[in-house]
DNA sequence: GATAGTACTTTCCTTTTGGAAACTATAGTA
DNA sequence: TACTATAGTTTCCAAAAGGAAAGTACTATC
């Protein structure tokens, strides 16, 4: 039982569960990251963003996109343009996120491939 | 307009979306990615993980439990101990996790700096 | 025999999430 | 004048998420 607990009560495994724990409550939400990693191709303004982020609503896209300002992961620009448009960026710190969107990229590719594969298993 | 639309009409670009949308399919929910954090630093027992994932109830764990083990994330072994005692482990595939993990620890690391420092300013 | 620990499941209830549609406001186009 | 597009907000409602507590079943311990 004791030498049991020893493997997670260590500090340094703690400390690391808080971080992820930390990360998830700011990405926390069913739209945050993806909304992060369409931006994490360029500048987008508010329709444009509702289109890339598949089925997301008007309603959720401004929820999310004011908590991710107010965690200062995103600006937003209004442009004194013919109708009013507003371009939303990642800021330098939101470019910082950039490391787990990639992973998460490869994941999924590799994911697809790998249920591909066990399909094609399936028929033979 | 029509130059506006290739930024992100790019086929690489929706690859990658798409991609981190099926990342998000699997480790969706409030708590699968603090379960496999959790997991990373070894098996554990379901109250181990219990106690470990702060603020799971018991019904929540199970339900996560046996999602992520459907995916192939975990393995779940019941041992034939005096009270019976389940321990869940990351599979191989599960542990093709762990970069995303590790981004997310490295981020929430640095993130908690960060609030850290902000407070330090403020109080100045 | 009662209590405690293991691992859940079930029930009941509240909170949160989230969507559809309507609405505000401005401006260009047909 | 009507319709479109911009960027939202608001309202109303349904569905999903999630928690607390009790229940199940087995065994060991006091």
């Amino acid at each position: 039982m004791e030498t049991r607990e020893k493997t997670l009560t260590s500090d340094t495994c703690k400390e690391k569960l808080r971080a992820v724990q930390d990360t998830l409550d700011v990405l926390g939400g069913k739209w945050k990251i993806a909304i992060i990693s369409a931006l994490s191709f360029g500048k987008l303004r508010f329709m444009e963003l509702q289109r890339e982020v598949e089925g997301i609503g008007a309603k959720m896209l401004s929820k999310e996109l004011r908590e991710l300002e107010i965690n200062g992961l995103i600006s937003r620009h209004v442009c004194n343009t013919k109708p009013i448009t507003v371009e939303y960026e990642l800021s330098v710190y939101g470019k910082t996120l950039q490391n787990i969107i990639n992973e998460m990229i490869n994941w999924g590719i590799n994911h697809r491939e790998r249920i591909k594969e066990q399909c094609h298993e399936q028929s033979t």
